[in-house]
DNA sequence: CTGTGTGAAGGCTTTCACAGCC
DNA sequence: GGCTGTGAAAGCCTTCACACAG
């Protein structure tokens, strides 16, 4: 749908806006401006500008957005028109703590099963979903269509179980592990490294 | 100790090489070039120098960077060098989990405290930690000198709860709210939004 | 000769300013 | 008059090229 290849950062705040027009649409607000609806994601309106003519032209001069076409648009672009299922692998305390954590599924995806190298060891608690074996992650993924995984497993193994998951045909991960992982151009890779935060908001600090 | 303001991306590399020199020291390795520690951390020779030349002159011509001076420079820039107090808000699913992942002490980091708005629901997890009532933060907050806090409240009550932290005197907040915090100047915030991270992926799934 | 430190060049994002449409 | 769409300018960050120190 693009025209061209929207920046990375762009891509980002989409889903920031994405999440105040579910805000508007909510109070039954119609139309917005680039004003408003920026305020409201937290970045200048001209950015807002730019980032949505990568779609086109989406608004009406002298008028704004409107909510529901606008919120269509995003979700087609950010591909959570449908719910999209994912995978998560090792059940330690974060990644059940992420199975139990059902903000997701507001925005479209849901996790469809976990997976651990000891599915024992994560049964004492209640995930309402099944812990399954590593061995049976290849036939899961090929049947369910998965192509989204959460990786939660120990830095020691985060580039092997990466190795699977891309063999398995999984085309991006959000990795948890503090580790750079090493995948084949075509599949995604976004990081999330708590500890990292916390050190970076540590500089800041006086 | 820097000379100019560094930027904020090279503030957050900064992290990535002092985990890789973490992993030389372990190894015994006295000296490393900028072109070995940069493969290390992911990221370009030229890059990693520039980032370390905000510091002054830390490498020797010819030589490379002494593995131990440097480490040693980046834990007092990044404010590792002695353990830090965190406290934690908001004991859900996800606050809990933090709770018992130990990960971040081997970083300096330590969660001194989890607080709620109503601790008993918490208790039931052996978190291995008091959980207090929202009450009792502010007399905690000035005895222990926390500056930082991790902030897992639901969504509706972020900012709320995000003003008390100001007022308390906190100083840094890793947001896990999918909210734009409002906070005044001096004040640092650094959000980790997982439903985003994953319609970003989404986003670059064809 | 090896490998750092750094001015200059290049590339990418953000912001400005304003033309154009409702 | 109000507000979007967009070329141009500015700002920021990364990369290059090379001088210089060990």
């Amino acid at each position: 749908m693009p025209k061209l290849e929207i920046p990375r950062k762009a891509v980002y705040r989409l889903s920031l806006y994405y999440r105040a027009l579910q805000r508007l649409k909510a109070n039954a607000v119609e139309t917005v401006s680039s004003a408003a609806l920026s305020k409201a994601a937290g970045v200048k309106p001209t950015q807002l500008r730019k980032d949505l003519a990568y779609f086109g032209q989406l608004g009406t001069r002298g008028l704004g957005y409107s909510v529901s076409h606008l919120t269509q648009t995003l979700m087609e672009a950010l591909g959570t028109a449908r719910l999209q299922p994912v995978v998560l692998i090792g059940a330690g305390h974060l990644g059940s703590a992420l199975v139990r954590y059902r903000g997701f599924e507001k925005e479209g995806f849901e996790i469809v099963a976990a997976f651990d190298a000891d599915p024992e060891r994560a049964q004492d608690v209640a995930l309402g979903l099944p812990v399954l074996p590593m061995e049976a992650l290849r036939d899961f993924v090929r049947e369910r269509q998965v192509k989204l995984a959460i990786l939660t497993v120990p830095a020691t193994v985060a580039q092997e179980v990466s190795n699977e998951l891309v063999q398995c045909g999984i085309q991006a991960i959000l990795n948890f592990a503090p580790t750079i992982l090493q995948v084949p151009d075509g599949v995604v890779v976004n990081n999330v490294d708590l500890a990292i935060e916390l050190e970076n908001l540590s500089y800041f600090i006086r």
